[in-house]
DNA sequence: CGAGAGTACTATAAAGTACTCTCGGTGCATTATT
């Protein structure tokens, strides 16, 4: 293939005149057919890869999205661009829209969906009569987290790929620990060829962390509401638990000049949606969230995030502490640490993983027991049809076990340890750089004075200056996005 | 599992004790008979 000049391209198609971080190298490597993983800091443009990319190859573009919020953002900004050339082919879609799109198939360059709706017959069907030249997993930690947990179709990624001709694959997330990185390249390698990794460095170096101990829950709570009455901008505070969710919420707004609403999957979409977006123009100050809170968040300016429940694992933390700072803007996070919280962790273990008793009395009775709809023993089903053994499946899943367990083990080592907390994530990461500790980049534990070292620190303002500050933002804001 | 909330009990009433109950996350996709 002659050298395409991939700048004018970017112009042509995108309009812009250099790529940021990371994006040409990801581009030039699937362009060359090698299988790519790509770790990206947020913001990077992670999908202008593929997309540059699918433009440049002959055939269509099959991108793999765990959430039908992300595709339908993904797709309308497609047709915002003014070609109709993208299609999002979820259960939003009708019986007769579905049947319509996969007959027209060939006719749209990128094709989004779940991996759910890539496990159907009809769907891989329709797929494989079309060159797909390049396969995409985005969000793709995914794959390790959500797969074996209540998402197995994440886990025949593979099938599909060897199905539609093994195609280039492309994978692609912000945040992936070593462990994480290599899951996914196991789970998407094909036979005969090898990833090629293009990691940037997930150094935050503008997030301050810290760990808060506290002696019980109403200590806890007392120390949150002083600490949110301190610090400056917005954030999340994130949960283990709907319920506590909503109490700390409704604490929130009676005990502090601050607004507050819950986020988590109890919320129909429309309160998610309403929450959201609220959130982005400014007009929430603390989501109140459990783990549904996070991918296709797009707030640039978060300043905190605090874990009111110590995370399950380094991964989750990760994640989630990482939604703070995004525009580079000092921030901070803060893990509160009660050791019962622990319990509460294994407990949805427990909650999620079947034991051996399970399993075996799931297999022997499994067409009494098809359709109770619960959690365990959907997963089950799954292993059911592939028939994996009654012993197979029992070590599958002890194994998972013990390495949920490692990462709670491995949580409660890092919450009590007293070395420096970014050297330990970066570590995680696989990144061998040793970081130059200074005062704005981590202490054990957490003490309040700090907020104002590293100028966090809320300046008192009058609640009539406060709602008219924000009032005109909103005034701007609508402005900007008139024009 | 085990903390924390809630309830029952006592018997000047109020507040303390003992017991019982409840909790615990992430999302696709569902489709259809009279």
């Amino acid at each position: 293939m002659s050298k395409i000049n991939l700048k004018e391209k970017l112009m042509e198609y995108f309009g812009f005149d250099s790529f940021m971080i990371g994006q040409e190298e990801t581009i030039e490597t699937i362009l060359s057919g090698q299988d790519t993983l790509s770790v990206l800091p947020t913001g990077t443009g992670k999908s202008l890869c593929y997309q540059l990319a699918g433009y440049l190859m002959n055939g269509t573009t099959v991108i793999v999205s765990p959430l039908l919020s992300l595709i339908q953002d993904q797709v309308s900004q497609f047709n915002f661009r003014g070609n109709g050339t993208a299609i999002g082919l979820t259960s939003i879609l009708s019986y007769s829209e579905k049947k319509y799109v996969l007959k027209n198939i060939q006719s749209y360059k990128f094709v989004y969906l779940s991996p759910e709706m890539l496990s159907q017959f009809e769907v891989i069907n329709a797929l494989k009569q079309i060159d797909v030249s390049l396969f995409v997993v985005d969000e793709a930690h995914c794959i390790s987290t959500w797969g074996p947990d209540f998402r197995p179709d994440y886990l025949d990624l593979n099938n599909a790929i060897v199905k539609l001709g093994t195609p280039c694959v492309l994978a692609l997330t912000a945040t992936a620990t070593l462990n994480i990185q290599n899951d996914i390249m196991t789970q998407l390698k094909t036979e005969g060829r090898d990833f090629h990794k293009i990691i940037k460095s997930v150094n935050r170096s503008n997030i301050f962390l810290s760990v808060l101990k506290v002696h019980d829950e109403s200590d806890k709570n007392k120390q949150l509401l002083n600490l949110l009455n301190k610090i400056k901008g917005v954030g999340i505070v994130y949960f283990s638990s709907k319920k506590k969710a909503n109490e700390v919420s409704d604490l929130i707004n009676n005990n502090t000049g601050l607004r507050s609403e819950p986020y988590h999957a109890d919320l129909n979409d429309m309160a998610r949606y309403t929450v959201q977006r609220q959130f982005m123009e400014n007009q929430i100050d603390v989501i109140c969230a459990t783990s549904a809170f996070g991918m296709g968040i797009n707030k640039k300016d978060i300043r905190y995030v605090i874990h009111y429940h110590m995370p399950a694992d380094f991964e989750s933390y990760v994640q989630e502490f990482g939604r703070s700072g995004r525009d580079g803007q000092q921030s901070i996070a803060i893990v509160f640490s009660q050791e019962n919280d622990v319990f509460l962790q294994r407990n949805l273990i427990d909650l999620t993983i079947p034991d051996d008793d399970f399993i075996r009395m799931y297999f022997k009775k499994h067409k009494e027991l098809v359709g109770l709809g619960e959690e365990k023993g959907k997963l089950l089903d799954y292993y059911y049809e592939k028939q994996s053994s009654v012993e197979e499946v029992q070590f599958l899943f002890r194994q998972r076990k013990i390495e949920k367990e490692t990462g709670l083990q491995n949580m409660i080592m890092f919450v009590n340890s007293s070395n420096c907390r970014k050297q330990q994530i970066l570590n995680h990461f696989g990144e061998s750089k040793l970081i130059e500790h200074d005062e704005f980049c981590c202490s054990a534990l957490f003490n309040v004075d700090v907020l104002q070292k590293i100028g966090l620190e809320k300046k008192i303002i009058k609640n009539d200056d406060k709602q008219l500050i924000q009032s005109t933002d909103n005034i701007i804001s609508r402005l900007f996005k008139l024009s």
